[in-house]
DNA sequence: GTCTATATCCAGATAGAC
DNA sequence: GTCTATCTGGATATAGAC
C-alpha cells in the first residue's frame, strides 16, 4: 500500500509565477516612467504594454501607490547591490572617492530611479515602512563605513551628502546622459577631503 | 469753440484692471501650489479661490501652461530683485559667500518656487523664451560677477553650482523649514574658497 | 468679463462573469 | 487570473449667452 507522505511540492510554481508577473509589471512600468516621466505614468499604459487589461493589474497591485512603493523598494535594493560589489578600502581619502562615484555614477544611469529615490516629485505618494526601511539602510551603511574611517561627525556628513546630492542632481538635470558633472567628482571629492581630513603631505619619490 | 485734440486717457485703466486680476491669479496659484504641490495645482480651485468659475480664466491666461510660464518668469524676477538689492563685495571669498547665501536662502525660504526654477517636476512644462531669457539672464549675471572676481574656470563655475545646488537640494527636500543645510553655506563657502583661491593667509593681529 | 453648459478625455478603482 | 462593464471623479478647454 502506498502511503501518501506529503502532498505539498517542493516548489510553489503558482507563487512562482505570481512573482515573475510582478516583476514584468515593474519593469513595463519603469520603462514607461523613462519614456514619459515619473508622475506620467498610468496603469493603461503599463498593462497595454503587457498585454493586460487594467483591472488585471490590481491582482498584482493593490494600487498604482504600491507600484511606486514596489519600485521604490526595487531601486533601493540596486543601490544596496552596487555598493556591496564595492571592494571598499580603508583609507579615508579612497573612501569618499569610491563613494561619490558610485552615487553620482547611480544616480546619472537613470534619471527616474534618481528622482524615485532622491525627490519626492510624485503627489501623495511616501514609501511603506518596509521600503522605507531599505532606503534608512543605505544611508545607515554610508554613515557606518565613514565613521569607521573616522569621520563621524554629522555636520560633516551633512556637508558631504550636499556635495554628493549636489553632482548629481546637476548632472542629471543640466546635463542628462554626458558627463560634465561626473568629471568633477574626483576634484570635488579632494576638495572636501583637504578639508574635513587635511590636505596630504606632498608624495615623496622615494 | 473747444478742440477735442485726443481722446486717449493718460492711463489705460482697463488694462491695470486687467493686470491686477492676472496677478490675484496668480498669487492664488502660487498658495495652492504651496499646498498641495506643484504638479497638484488645478484650474479648477485657482478659480473658486478667487470666487470665479474656471473658464473666467482662460481670458486672462491661454492655458494652465501659461500660468506656470507667468510663475516661472515672477519666480526669476524676484530672484533677480534679490541679486539686485546685494551690496556685492569685490573681494572674491566674500562674494562667493554672499552669493551661496542669497541662492541657498530664496531657495529655502519657498520649496515650490524652488522647483519651478530649479528642478524640472511638471511634465510637459517648458519656459517659453521671454520667460526663459530670465533665467539665462540671472545665471549670466553670476558668471560675469565670478569672472570679475577673478573665476572664469567653467570647470569651476560648475563645481561651484553643484555645491550650491546641493546644499539647496538638501535643505529643501530634507529640513523644509529648517536650517541644518543653511548652517553649512559659510563652511562649504570656505571649503571651496581654499580650493579655488588658495588658502587665507593667517589672520596678523596688527 | 463672466457666466452656464458642454465637449472630450483621462484617471484609478470596483463588481462580478467566466 | 483575466476579462467586460461600469463607477466616480478629475482634468483642460471651448461655445456661446448675457
Amino acid at each position: 500500500m502506498i502511503l501518501i507522505m506529503s502532498v505539498e511540492p517542493i516548489r510553489d510554481r503558482r507563487a512562482e509565477r505570481r512573482e515573475s508577473t510582478r516583476a514584468e509589471i515593474l519593469d513595463a512600468a519603469w520603462e514607461l516612467a523613462r519614456a514619459q516621466g515619473l508622475a506620467g505614468l498610468s496603469l493603461r499604459d503599463v498593462a497595454r504594454r503587457i498585454g493586460m487589461r487594467p483591472p488585471s493589474l490590481y491582482w498584482y497591485f493593490d494600487s498604482k501607490h504600491a507600484i511606486y512603493d514596489a519600485m521604490f523598494a526595487e531601486a533601493n535594493r540596486q543601490l544596496l547591490a552596487r555598493l556591496a560589489e564595492q571592494d571598499w578600502p580603508a583609507d579615508p581619502r579612497a573612501l569618499l572617492r569610491l563613494t561619490a562615484r558610485v552615487f553620482v555614477g547611480f544616480s546619472a544611469e537613470d534619471v527616474e530611479r534618481y528622482q524615485l529615490l532622491f525627490q519626492r516629485t510624485i503627489p501623495d505618494f511616501e514609501p511603506s515602512p518596509g521600503s522605507y526601511a531599505l532606503a534608512v539602510q543605505v544611508f545607515e551603511q554610508m554613515r557606518a563605513r565613514f565613521a569607521a574611517a573616522g569621520l563621524s561627525d554629522p555636520a560633516q556628513f551633512d556637508l558631504w551628502t550636499a556635495l554628493v546630492a549636489g553632482l548629481a542632481a546637476q548632472q542629471t538635470s543640466n546635463d542628462p546622459g554626458g558627463d560634465r558633472w561626473l568629471r568633477l567628482v574626483d576634484e570635488a571629492v579632494d576638495m572636501y577631503a583637504d578639508r574635513v581630513l587635511g590636505k596630504p603631505a606632498p608624495r615623496r619619490t622615494r
